[in-house]
DNA sequence: GTATATACATTCAGCAATGTATGTATAGAC
DNA sequence: GTCTATACATACATTGCTGAATGTATATAC
């Protein structure tokens, strides 16, 4: 058809990433085709293989636009200045879990990662990339924790590689089961009682300490 | 070839779901094709069609077969003739969290459901299905903790709703947090810390508690 | 004002997988 | 001992998707 400008190319970028989002989160990341997200876009085939390389690229492009604005609270969480970090952790925790309820682009990407995607052949990078944000964010955690160890909110001798996987864990957790079974758990309103008991446990259970040393 | 006696065909038709699990495994259950399947049980397309319909056939055929074993551990937890409820539990979600460590087969189950599957299409029954048996054994623990409760075991005022989810989605969470990444975690050795300060969780934690009624 | 790169749409060749149809040799029923 | 259903293998037609090639009109650089 006609030419577009360069602001309305990027109009039409943004609209194949949100068309399949849409159409991954539908049909799945392999089972959709690219007309299929051409067709939801409103363009043809053609602009996609303009703007991205193939399916996988676009899924790729996809997944980094929505990268997580979590960052900036947890930052806050492993501040050494920060006089409060269990405060700020639960704060980020209980944000992250009433916004994969509240934002339904971030329960739809949610969803695209943990039900509508194989991690196999290409994408088995995506799991690698996975990892690594999996091993920052625990090591962001790992800080936090013991800035709160130095500001006395947990004990001293707490095993902290043990409690970072355990929590990391438990949050994952909690999304994915609520994912699979929404109907069965207000994950709004069961977001603060749940990171609660996490944080009690960590403070409390003998289990989460180092052994004894001396 | 050779027509082949009852117990060869049976034979044959377990080759085929243990090459169907070896497949998926490895290339994802959409991306695999029954060529890739048949050529890994040494027999042709020809066979698959005739025990199975089609590729989704073989699938839940596949998933049917490996029913988890666990229900006998789980049962005792439940029983309300049992004197120790809570034991049981401790015992089951060990057993659990070791089993996917040390059963090869049972991790790779775990990791064709958890990565390399998508659920959309003919797939989204087994979603529904996967629902189901997870609303099972939430059953389970729901009896479980009542039997613990009256055994004194737990709080008389827990919030058994809430603690049910909160454990289950912690057991998921781990499963599944050691596949992203199993180099970071020993959970072999983990489970029992990780189980224990669930339970020191659950029978102290004040976030699942109900709020006071009078 | 012209040339060229841009932002797509359209067309086409090719493949890979699927499902079915057919072939075939034997196990088991009688 | 014959017959038929069984347990596959082989061959074939169809389909849907991909990627590239080509077409085209217009922004934009100059």
């Amino acid at each position: 058809m006609v030419r577009r400008t360069k602001a309305e190319a990027l109009q039409t970028r943004a609209r194949i990433l949100d068309a399949a989002e849409q159409v991954f989160h539908r049909k799945g990341v392999l089972s959709a085709s690219l007309k299929d997200i051409a067709s939801e876009a409103g363009v043809t085939r053609g602009a996609i293989y303009w703007h991205f390389k193939n399916k996988h690229d676009v899924f790729m492009a996809m997944v980094d636009r929505n990268r997580l604005p979590f960052d900036s609270l947890a930052e806050r969480a492993e501040d050494a200045s920060e006089p409060d970090p269990l405060g700020r952790l639960r704060e980020f925790m209980v944000y992250l879990l009433q916004q994969a309820v509240r934002d339904p682009a971030q329960r739809r990407l949610f969803e695209i990662m943990f039900q509508k995607c194989e991690f196999s052949g290409e994408n088995l990078a995506l799991l690698d990339r996975q990892r690594d944000a999996c091993r920052d964010s625990s090591g962001r955690l790992g800080r936090t924790f013991r800035n709160a160890i130095a500001r006395g909110q947990l004990p001293e001798n707490l095993d902290i590689a043990k409690s970072v996987t355990w929590l990391h864990s438990q949050l994952t957790g909690v999304i994915m089961y609520w994912l699979l079974d929404p109907q069965v758990l207000d994950l709004e309103g069961a977001a603060t009682d749940f990171v609660d008991t996490c944080l009690f446990a960590l403070q409390h259970s003998p289990s989460l300490r180092n052994p004894a040393t001396h």
